[in-house]
DNA sequence: TCTGGGGTCCTAGGACCC
DNA sequence: TCTGGGGTCCTAGGACCC
């Protein structure tokens, strides 16, 4: 018999304004924020009044994470609103990590406020899965002061699946022989990874549910979605051989953006920005001891249309005068004088610098090599002639039509 | 006073090479 | 003379997630 998998999704329930909550109430505040219709939000006056999170009983009135404060207002006009408190969020994060490793060390952190847990390797330990997380949870809500979800099933896809069943403070399973009656039953935009446009384009072709993705014809869907087919049925169906990911990976890159008080056409402006900008992706490039080979500005003008510049180096940098220059051009090579609303600049295709040393040395090697070959090259023509050694490639070339 | 910021991954098209 | 094909790298944009 094969042994499966026994995997946890851990996810904190409306973690920033859970975690506002619990600092509120430590600072002798009388209310519970949870309790109210309430948001954290961004400052409005500076054109950042988004909802980061919301209470249930905003989540009741239809208020949705992501949109404007304009919006959610007119959904819940006595709506309370709290500004985020990200160091706050760093805090409570790490100690609920904490918290989960005094029990495991599989423990794979995929963001802020959530994790998995491969639970099948510390059973023999705790004993039965279910019990088990009902424990972990209320250990959590008694020492942290905040509820999690936690979703149990064989693979990642599913424990994340079920870790966002009915809410808060709740243990969930999805197991193989649940996926049909919990999972197939969801609206399709549930299923991880369909967002608002390919549940649009699933709608147009009468796909409602994820039970409707799961058994639609796949060389049918493969008209609509090609590449994606087989993933969004395998996906429909519960099936992820997604492998648990202990060891930090190596982070692919870092951005930077801010979006404007008002709309500026103004050069001089934008430049000073820019180069600020500039200066906390270098101080961030050195905080990891990394160069990059990539810059790439980004800008979203006044109508929000979004846009990218980027260029490759020859050298790595984290010089942040290089990169402010870089931008610059960038930044003139693409604006097309149109009010900016969002100035950004993300650096790609990061070398920690250890490595980088490591592979000018090799390069240098390499050099060192040539110019030996070049150098015996040389004295072989002195002795036989300029046709004693051809270089393959010429070779190749000249041999070619 | 409607629409954040920081990430990852995928795709398509063009350039270029062999 | 009539228009290969495979591979890789680079860029821009889109979609999605928290």
């Amino acid at each position: 018999m094969i042994m499966s998998n026994i995997i946890f999704h851990i996810d904190v329930n409306n973690a920033f304004l859970s975690w506002s909550a619990v600092e509120l109430l430590n600072k002798g505040s009388k209310v519970d924020i949870r309790e109210e219709c309430a948001v954290i939000a961004g400052d409005e006056t500076k054109r950042c009044g988004v909802v980061l999170a919301r209470s249930i009983e905003a989540k009741k009135k239809g208020v949705i994470t992501g949109e404007s404060l304009f919006n959610a207002r007119r959904k819940c006009s006595n709506l309370k609103v709290y500004p985020p408190n990200h160091d706050l969020y760093e805090k409570m994060s790490g100690k609920l990590f904490e918290l989960i490793s005094e029990f495991t060390s599989d423990v794979e952190i995929v963001s802020i406020d959530e994790c998995y847990v491969d639970y099948g390797k510390v059973k023999n330990l705790y004993g039965n899965e279910i019990m088990f997380a009902y424990k972990l949870k209320n250990i959590i809500k008694q020492k942290l002061g905040f509820t999690v979800n936690i979703g149990i099933a064989n693979n990642k896809l599913c424990a994340k699946m079920a870790s966002n069943f009915s809410k808060p403070d709740k243990v969930h399973t999805l197991y193989e022989d649940e996926i049909k009656d919990k999972m197939w039953i969801l609206p399709i935009d549930e299923l991880y990874g369909v967002g608002e446009k390919t549940s649009e384009k699933l709608k147009v072709i009468n796909i409602n549910t994820i039970g409707d993705l799961a058994n639609f014809k796949p060389n049918e869907l493969y008209k609509y979605f090609k590449k994606q087919t087989t993933k969004m049925i395998d996906m429909a169906n519960g099936i992820d051989n997604s492998i648990m990911k202990y060891d930090e990976v190596c982070q692919k890159g870092i951005s930077h953006s801010t979006t404007l008080e008002r709309d500026l056409i103004e050069k001089e402006e934008l430049y000073k920005i820019l180069q600020s900008i500039a200066e906390k992706i270098t101080m961030a490039l050195r905080g990891q001891n990394k160069y990059t080979y990539v810059v790439a500005v980004i800008l979203r003008d006044k109508f929000f249309n979004n846009y990218t510049h980027q260029t490759k180096l020859k050298n790595a940098t984290d010089m942040p005068d290089e990169i402010f220059q870089i931008s610059k051009r960038l930044f003139n090579e693409m604006w097309n004088l149109e009010p900016i609303r969002l100035i950004g600049i993300r650096v790609d295709q990061l070398v920690s610098k250890d490595n980088y040393q490591l592979s000018i040395f090799e390069d240098f090697k390499e050099r060192e090599k040539q110019s030996k070959l070049e150098k015996i090259i040389t004295k072989l023509k002195e002795k036989y002639g300029n046709n004693v050694i051809i270089k393959a490639s010429l070779v190749r070339r000249n041999g070619k039509k």
